[in-house]
Order: C-alpha cells, then sequence, then structure tokens
DNA sequence: ACAAAAGTGTTGCTGTTACACCCATGG
DNA sequence: CCATGGGTGTAACAGCAACACTTTTGT
C-alpha cells in the first residue's frame, strides 16, 4: 500500500461532570511547545496494537484515577490543517463522572475544570471540537438520549440540585414545584430517608434515581 | 515519529432508506478476493489529503448518483482483528436517501437494497457494523433526533406509508386513526391536494412535512 | 419573628389512548 | 353492493404549566 494511505491518529477525552449546577469540563495546561501554556483536552496518540476505547480509558485512569469510567463514542475530526505537523485524524470520546469521587477535586496550576461557556485559552483546534461535542451532549442530556441525564448523578442528590442543572442544559427556567411533582409523582426518584443541611432554609431530602423508571425515559 | 503510530482509515457509507415501509440498506457484492462474491458495505481508504466528510460523499455520488447527500458521522470501528491484513480503523458515515432518485432503483446481481433484518452474507465484520450503526440510526429516527424522520420522506408522502415505517422502526403497532389525527391535528404534515389511487380503497391524501412544526419535534 | 429554601394543592390545557363510525374507490 | 383502505368524532385519562399556599430550617 501507498504511504498517502497512513495517517496519524489520536484519541480525545472530554471529562464532563455535573458541578453546581454547571456542566464542566476537565482539561490540563501544556508544559511544552507548541502551545505551550494553552489548555487542552486530555489526549493521547493511537498505536496500531491498541483499540480506541483502550486508548481513551487509559486517558481517563490517568487523568482521574478511576476505572471503568462511562465512557461512549462522540465525533470525528479530520480537518487537514487541524494540526501543525502532519494530519492527525482526531477521535473524541465523552467520559461523565463525578467530580468528587475524581483525584481533580479542586483546581490546581496545571489541571483544572471549566464550566463549558467560560472557557479559557485553548490550544490547536480544541475550543470548536469542545463546543462541537458539548453542544451534541447538551441535546442528549435534554433528552436523556442513551440515559446521558442519569449518569451524570450516580449518587444521591437533591431535587434543586438536579433542577438546577436540568435548567441549565436547557438554558430556560423550570418552576420548582411541578419539576418536584413531575420527578417524585411518576416515582422517577427515590427516597433514601436522608437529608441535606447547608445553609439556611428546609433541608431538601436526597434522592437517588429509580432507574428501572427512568430507563429510556424521556424528560 | 515512530512507525507503530500511522494507521489505515478506511471511510465506510451506510446507505439507507425508507422503502415498503422497511429500513432498507444498499449494499454491493465484492468482485475480488478477498470476500469475494460476499456482500459489502460501500467503503473507500482515506488518504492523507482528504477528509472523512469528502470521502464520505464520494462514495455516496458513486454509488447513487446524487450530490449533497444527508450525510452525517455514525461510530467508529477499531478492533484489532477487523480486516485481514493491517489493522484498519473503520469510520462509519450514515447516508439518509430517497431509493427512487437513486441510480439504483432497482437490485441488480451486484448492487441491492436489503432490509436490514433480512442481510445476505457479509463480508469482514459488516454484519456487526450494520446491526450497531441501524440499532443507533433507529433509535435515532425513533426520537427524530436531529430531525432524522423527516429526511427519510423528502418528497410527498400518504399517512399511511409513515405509518408504516414507524410501526416497522418502533416494532409496535398503532392505531391508524390516532397516528392520522396526530400529524393532521398538530398541523406537523401539509396536504399537498394531491391524492393516490394505487388498488381498491380509498385514495389516500399526499402531504408533504411542515418543517417549522417538525423541526426538533419530539415525536 | 423573619427570611430562605423545600414541599403540597388546585385548575385548566394539551396530547394520548381506545374506541365507534363514516367516506371513497375498485372489482 | 361489498371488500378494502382512508378519514372523522368522542370520551377518559395522563402529563404539563401556571399559579397560591404551607412546612421546615438558620439567624
Amino acid at each position: 500500500m501507498e504511504n498517502s494511505y497512513y495517517n496519524v491518529v489520536e484519541t480525545l477525552l472530554l471529562i464532563f461532570a455535573a458541578d453546581e449546577g454547571k456542566l464542566k469540563i476537565y482539561l490540563e495546561k501544556k508544559q511544552d511547545e507548541p502551545y505551550k501554556g494553552y489548555w487542552t483536552i486530555p489526549s493521547s496518540l493511537l498505536d496500531q496494537n491498541t483499540t480506541l476505547e483502550e486508548c481513551a480509558n487509559a486517558i481517563y485512569t490517568n487523568a482521574t484515577g478511576l476505572h471503568n469510567g462511562l465512557i461512549s463514542q462522540s465525533k470525528v475530526f479530520s480537518s487537514l490543517n487541524r494540526s501543525l505537523k502532519e494530519r492527525t485524524i482526531a477521535i473524541s470520546y465523552i467520559a461523565i463522572t463525578d467530580k468528587t469521587l475524581t483525584d481533580i477535586k479542586q483546581n490546581t496550576n496545571d489541571k483544572s475544570w471549566f464550566q463549558i461557556d467560560e472557557l479559557p485559552k485553548l490550544g490547536f483546534d480544541h475550543e470548536q471540537i469542545i463546543n462541537e461535542v458539548s453542544r451534541e451532549l447538551r441535546d442528549k442530556i435534554a433528552t436523556n438520549y442513551d440515559d446521558m441525564f442519569i449518569k451524570f448523578f450516580p449518587s444521591d442528590f437533591t431535587l434543586p440540585e438536579l433542577q438546577n442543572f436540568y435548567e441549565y442544559v436547557l438554558n430556560k427556567p423550570i418552576d420548582r414545584r411541578n419539576f418536584h411533582k413531575k420527578f417524585v409523582g411518576q416515582d422517577l426518584v427515590i427516597d433514601t430517608g436522608f437529608k441535606t443541611s447547608k445553609g439556611s432554609g428546609r433541608p431538601g431530602t436526597l434522592y437517588k434515581f429509580n432507574l428501572d423508571k427512568m430507563k429510556g425515559k424521556r424528560i
């Protein structure tokens, strides 16, 4: 086969989490040229003896310290000029995680969480990639496609927390009382018996998802 | 860079159409070894100076004789053993077309449309790929994700035609009368003023989609 | 006592479901 | 005139939107 049929392929892993009612992405600051000091999506070049899924999982474990992440395939980027050197095909993956369970709970100088609508200076075409992928992700969360919405709340939560995130993703306000009635009334969530009590006001009930009812549910 | 970071990449184009109320895919019979006589998904190797989108469009035009197809990205396949020779990464695209507008209206010996649940003997891992991609496509049609449902009916149709396809995709029966009321009552379709008259029975009204109302509509 | 946050109740509207019934065409 | 397929009507019900109102906490 001619040489022109060989391509460099990289895996990009966009790690998302729901935090403070917002959709956030984990990024790393580049330590060397090119784009030294710019932020980038965690990535890895694919070698001939690794599958893309293995590659994405390795990036995930390396970044978060966790194993068996919820990783799904997203878009592929193949513009001719997206890399400075050879043409590189980027295959992006989405990981959904709980920020508090990872090694990267707090922001540091070179590893940090960003709101997807408040991105820092990004290297390469990574800003465009984040925009395209998170646009797709928001659509999927909004329709709970492939149970995306559930994956953001693996552990207990209050309904206001859930609502904050949902309003942010949909970018429109929702009536607090109707939201409550919907999830409790349709048994989409289960009362864990516990309460939160942060700050003033009545403590919120901690719920977990009723997975049977939420499976494939369009919200 | 070391040689082990170079990979062969191929574009697969899965061309789908709604026909006789069923979801069909266009396949070609392989004329040479390996897998001579087996059916395969139209494909092309990617060279360094072409984007995947250009590659998919070229396959589309070559197969259908049409330009500017409705093409969207689907899954990527990177198992180590999916090709007989070198490891080849397959990037699949979905094209939705109208069978009657293409060069391939009738089945021939080596170019043919197949119902996705009645596939012929397929080469490589193409059967698995068709199953995975069409599973995803059915999910998207069922939720009208990215307006997939609309794309299958670019020209006029009768409501029973629409319903047949929808029942097939959802794999469950729908009440004919409620289906009619939903689409007409909510102005999701527009009466073109024309009728069909094939066979016995009352002729059906020909409708077209009311794109404004169907845009982003969850059905 | 008061503010803040969580939870309950009521009403009307929209869309779905499950039916019975009527209309237009070909043989 | 009757079989076949397309179109209209109606009543019960679930879910959603827009509200007023009550309960539980911290200060």
